[in-house]
DNA sequence: TTAAACAAAAATATCGAAATTTTTGTGAAT
DNA sequence: ATTCACAAAAATTTCGATATTTTTGTTTAA
């Protein structure tokens, strides 16, 4: 249940929840989608009871949208929605991030130095070739390590649970609205910012950066 | 613990979620009870698997504990997850003060106070006699209702439903491991001085007291 | 032409039985 | 006495059939 990453077929359940969750945040679905639990079972070969379980799942964090008797939707592109959430974002992550730097040591700040170079380094190809579907996914990867890595010496894993949730619903939102990748040119200064503000233990210009970042990306 | 037969069949799903929401964060179940949709089903005369969809959507928010092939449980009393519970819920609350107290008019003001008002009635009563049951029921609702229109004007619905989660997984916890009503005398002077930093705009002042009230309640 | 009433079809929700997994209980071997 | 293997029981999960609700399509009356 606390994989990210998907582990093979092992598990009925697990593999089917963790893939579609991932496919909802990648905007491998058309916003006001119908979501048919009897379609769906098709593409999993499973019942479609087990699909309605995991739709309702997947409800809780605002990601599929469900009302009574009509079912479930992809929820509507929603440049409201996207603001709120880009405000609760800065609000989680800026808090992980101050507590991060007061309590990470040395192994916190080679971790995120690990998972900023990785980013960078995809960023900077993705720059060159924008329409490579890989390293879109290579990109989302590196981005949402980097993101995570930042506050995952907060202390508390309340904390790092509901950061998972609101990144997820924050960038399902965005691509929602923007239409676009996601991916800005300025990025990569931004990062390098945050990584450095980190680093330095600069609680201030951390949050600073980050809240920019978050801003500008919509 | 008692079994309350539900025979309305009407909103099928909607009663059965609230209720049971309800009964888990006001401590009606032991923690780490196990939860058993068989056994369930009989106190609401619905099937196992509407139990079972439930219990998943209630896990979401980290009410019920969930392990593959192992079922569902109470959550176990845990003293440090009721102190990330409340620091996320002060971060939480904190800002929804805020925007609150930016935005609101004189319409929130006057139901923050009417909210208040009914609050401390009921505290005042619920002082002198706190083994009623019904007015512990009577504190829960209008505490609740005291801090959601503190927040309520923060523009964000987003905001609005974090808070409610975070609201009802501190109270549950809160109740687990105190073991009380989660009842203080002190709560009658601290939702005062918060009342009145509101009225007064006065963001710090109603920020200071809120953290202040919160990290007391444990 | 529009609107209301109704019937047919499709979609959704409910349910209990069957399959799977875990837990419990029993007895043999070390 | 302890451990292990294995069978029995209990609990959990999966599934598809049935019931209910919504949507669609057609007819009729104003």
């Amino acid at each position: 249940m606390e994989a990210r990453v998907l582990d093979k077929q092992a598990d009925g359940d697990v593999d089917i929840y963790w893939d579609f969750r991932r496919r909802l945040i990648s905007a491998h679905f058309e916003p006001g989608l119908k979501l048919k639990p009897e379609e769906l079972r098709l593409q999993y070969g499973c019942s479609a009871s087990q699909l309605r379980e995991i739709l309702f799942r997947l409800s809780c964090d605002g990601l599929v949208e469900f009302q009574d008797n009509k079912g479930f939707k992809v929820p509507l592109a929603s440049l409201e929605l996207c603001n709120e959430a880009v405000e609760h974002r800065i609000l989680i992550e800026c808090e992980g991030a101050r507590l991060s730097i007061e309590k990470g040591g040395l192994e916190w700040e080679a971790q995120l130095a690990a998972a900023h170079h990785k980013l960078a380094h995809v960023e900077n190809k993705f720059k060159a070739d924008q329409n490579s579907k890989e390293l879109f996914d290579m990109w989302c990867e590196c981005e949402w390590e980097f993101h995570e890595t930042l506050i995952s010496r907060c202390g508390s894993s309340l904390l790092i649970r509901k950061h998972r949730d609101i990144y997820d619903l924050h960038r399902m939102h965005m691509l929602a609205v923007s239409e676009g990748s996601g991916f800005r040119q300025d990025n990569i200064k931004e990062h390098l910012n945050i990584l450095n503000a980190a680093l330095d233990r600069d609680v201030e210009a951390c949050q600073k950066g980050l809240a920019n970042h978050l801003h500008k990306s919509g």
